[in-house]
DNA sequence: AAAGATAGTTCCCTTTTGGGAACCACGCCA
DNA sequence: TGGCGTGGTTCCCAAAAGGGAACTATCTTT
């Protein structure tokens, strides 16, 4: 299993908690799928597949996994066929939204401040 | 120049904006590094050694000019010998700073959440 | 004359991340 | 019987990130 990354935040002691949870949400699609998730609701696979097309099915996949395995988010399989998974937010997945909110405000002030003056 | 992440968040384009916040944030020693100046202030080049020792000298001055670049951090430079040389935050990185507060206590809550029962 | 302090840079190597293409399983439906 | 749709996995490779050790500059102190 060499893309795995389940255990590092459990195992590994830290100088401050802000590593903690950058750790957790480091990832290419990472940041993207708990907004979506906490601005849009529970999502199945597919859904995700189609609002984020550049990514790979491979990364997708990889990414949810690593956040199901940090207690993020949730996966429910329904034994149908063709076959149904639905993906969501766990209590404490939840409560990223209002820090991600914030730092999304953060994100479009500063990008303000870069468009004026220069470049 | 290889070990250079310039303008990667001027050029590119984002589905949010919350991918700004985390391609800026994300590195090695990044979030420390911003924490640190956000609850001590402006810090000597050294004083940040002393107090990440395990970030070696080479990547602590990378991810320093990255922040730089970015417009978090500023440099002062006095032509003393031997040099010093001040890090603080930029008006924009100050502005971090209550973001981070809220993601250190989030990640508190969710470490609490982890101990209790099971692992 | 040599060593020390400060803040770097350079070169080389290892590890981690990310991405593409192909493959699988299952039952349904034409 | 052979696609189709869904939600994956596997293998292999390329790119990026991180780390170690050695080297630099400058003036001061011993």
């Amino acid at each position: 299993m060499p893309e795995d990354r389940t255990h590092k935040v459990s195992c590994s002691s830290y100088v401050n908690e802000v590593e903690v949870a950058f750790e957790i949400l480091s990832g290419k699609w990472i940041p993207l799928i708990v907004w979506t998730l906490s601005t849009e609701g529970t999502k199945r696979f597919g859904e995700l597949r189609r609002i984020m097309p550049s990514a790979t099915q491979k990364m997708l996949t990889q990414q949810l996994r690593a956040l199901e395995k940090h207690g993020i988010v949730s996966r429910k399989i329904y034994p149908e066929v063709p076959p149904v998974v639905e993906y969501s937010l766990t209590d404490i997945g939840r409560k990223l939204s209002p820090v991600l909110q914030d730092i999304s405000t953060w994100a479009i002030e500063y990008l303000a401040g870069r468009n004026s003056s220069s470049r």
